[in-house]
DNA sequence: ATGTCC
């Protein structure tokens, strides 16, 4: 059998693209990397691997812990990485869902072409950064009090229809509709309240970013057409998460249960794995914590998204709805949800991996997805009515330089991640590295002359979000593709960025 | 990712 070596971690290839750390030692199941060999060797130089085998020390791991393509290292497990863990004998743990709660993506088509963006680009890109506050700290679409952030929490999208600011379809067009019914904004502090109240509506710093992007290519015509994507359009993508609440909510958190459940933390490799057992107070607080800031989130993509609506009526001057302005879809990449898997069973009624399985067994599960995105198949009750016969839309954001990818959940995705596949382009260089070999004034000129316009509010952050830092998103969503969990249906160019 | 340390 091949094999791959990197450090103290000896992988054995199972097939094409699928490479498995055998159980040993304390690990509660085999680890898997989905990835090319190419990818393995970038997510082989830092500590995902090690994260990755951590993490099947947790409690109630199943089947197998997950790496995607994309995967890099993060607070105690990796982005990219996926956990399905047992929500009965199992645990939950912040460091697998990341500090970014409900992190995601959504797109918003357009039925406009290049034609009609063409010497808009600059007065474009200057509405938008205008219009959308982005950057650290305060500022948002919406000035709200902590009541009104309570009912955001509460209700998410529920309550963004009802103000206004979404509508029907925009709901329809959303994973879970927009809105996690168990969530408990008691659960959720005074403090993180304070910090999200006026950032409703804010893109935020880092890699979150709001582009107008232009389709290049449509790989599978029939799926495009049911997303209503076609090659020269125009559309928005638009990538943020819940911000200084979401933040403090995975803060708090992580406090409370490193020391209430010290003593499971005391058998776990890492401390940044701290996880509260299922069942236990703990577990079922941050859940409704965690639910009310995935809430939060979807209503600040919202806000973004309909801010956006408005600035574009502005500068083309004519009603939203008379541009095809709606949402194709909204799908979160830092989330944990319950969801029913298909797991194995070993003979002690334990989860395991393949080889010592004994039976198949239907178990409700917390699906810890971090920078990994939902992608459920054709059929899946999940998936929407208008792409159910095609499959969950999954956009997959490149850099600001080399596009972003539309994919449909694959028939593998089940099988192999829990029903997730990539989320991005992936890191190769860490932000303070990036500093040093890029200059932001130098990446904004360079991306101009491929008629890409840039706009945002530290060169530092353009510098970091160099395309160079990233991994080849081509290399990334190849792999997808070739395994099946999340099929290329479109891919997009950019037109304008604005960001953090 | 993040009022990049209460």
């Amino acid at each position: 059998m091949k094999t791959y070596t990197a450090g103290d971690v000896t992988l054995e290839r199972v097939r094409e693209y699928v490479w498995e750390i055998p159980r040993e030692g304390k690990m509660g199941t085999p680890a898997r990397v989905l990835a090319s060999e190419r990818l393995l060797s970038q997510i082989s130089e830092d500590k995902t691997l090690q994260q990755l085998r951590n993490a099947t020390q947790l409690p109630g791991v199943t089947k197998y812990a997950v790496c995607m393509p994309d995967g890099h290292q993060g607070y105690g497990f990796p982005v990219g990485g996926v956990a399905g863990i047992d929500a009965e004998n199992g645990c939950i743990s912040p460091g697998a869902v990341g500090y970014d709660i409900n992190c995601g993506v959504r797109m918003m088509r357009t039925n406009l072409t290049m034609d009609d963006v063409r010497g808009h680009e600059e007065e474009l890109v200057d509405a938008l950064f205008d219009a959308i506050p982005s950057g650290l700290g305060g500022g948002g679409v919406v000035e709200s009090g902590i009541d009104t952030v309570n009912e955001v929490l509460e209700r998410g999208m529920a309550w963004a229809l009802d103000e206004g600011y979404a509508t029907d379809a925009d709901l329809a067009h959303c994973e879970d509709e927009g809105v996690r019914e168990e969530s408990d904004p008691s659960a959720v502090s005074t403090k993180a309240k304070n910090r999200g109240k006026n950032q409703l509506g804010s893109l935020g710093s880092g890699n979150h970013f709001l582009e107008v992007q232009r389709v290049t290519d449509v790989f599978r015509e029939e799926v495009a057409d049911a997303y209503g994507l076609s090659e020269g359009q125009v559309v928005v993508l638009i990538h943020c998460g819940s911000r200084g609440l979401g933040h403090q909510v995975c803060t708090d958190y992580l406090r409370k249960i490193e020391k209430r459940h010290s003593g499971l933390l005391s058998k776990l490799p890492d401390r940044e794995l701290a996880a509260a057992p299922a069942g236990s107070r703990l577990a079922e607080e941050y859940y409704a914590a965690m639910g009310a800031a995935i809430n939060f989130a979807w209503v600040n993509r919202q806000l973004v998204m309909h801010r956006t609506r408005e600035v574009f009526e502005d500068v083309f001057d004519r009603p939203w709805r008379t541009m095809g302005m709606e949402l194709l879809y909204d799908v979160a990449h830092n989330i944990a949800k319950k969801e029913t898997h298909v797991v194995r069973v070993g003979p002690e009624g334990r989860p395991v991996g393949d080889g010592e399985a004994v039976e198949r067994e239907e178990r409700e599960l917390f699906v810890h997805r971090k920078g990994a995105t939902r992608a459920f198949p054709a059929g899946h009750p999940e998936v929407p009515g208008a792409y159910l016969d095609v499959g969950q839309p999954v956009i997959i954001p490149g850099s600001m330089g080399t596009g972003s990818y539309v994919l449909r959940g694959g028939e593998a995705s089940m099988e192999l991640g829990f029903g997730s596949t990539a989320h991005g382009a992936g890191r190769v260089m860490s932000r303070t590295q990036a500093k040093k070999d890029y200059w932001g004034g130098d990446v904004r000129e360079e991306l101009e002359r491929e008629h890409i316009y840039v706009k945002a509010q530290s060169g530092a952050t353009v510098a970091e979000e160099a395309p160079g830092v990233y991994k080849d998103v081509d290399e990334v969503v190849r792999v997808s593709d070739a395994l099946g969990i999340g099929d290329t249906v479109a891919r997009t160019f950019p037109v304008c960025n604005i960001k953090g």
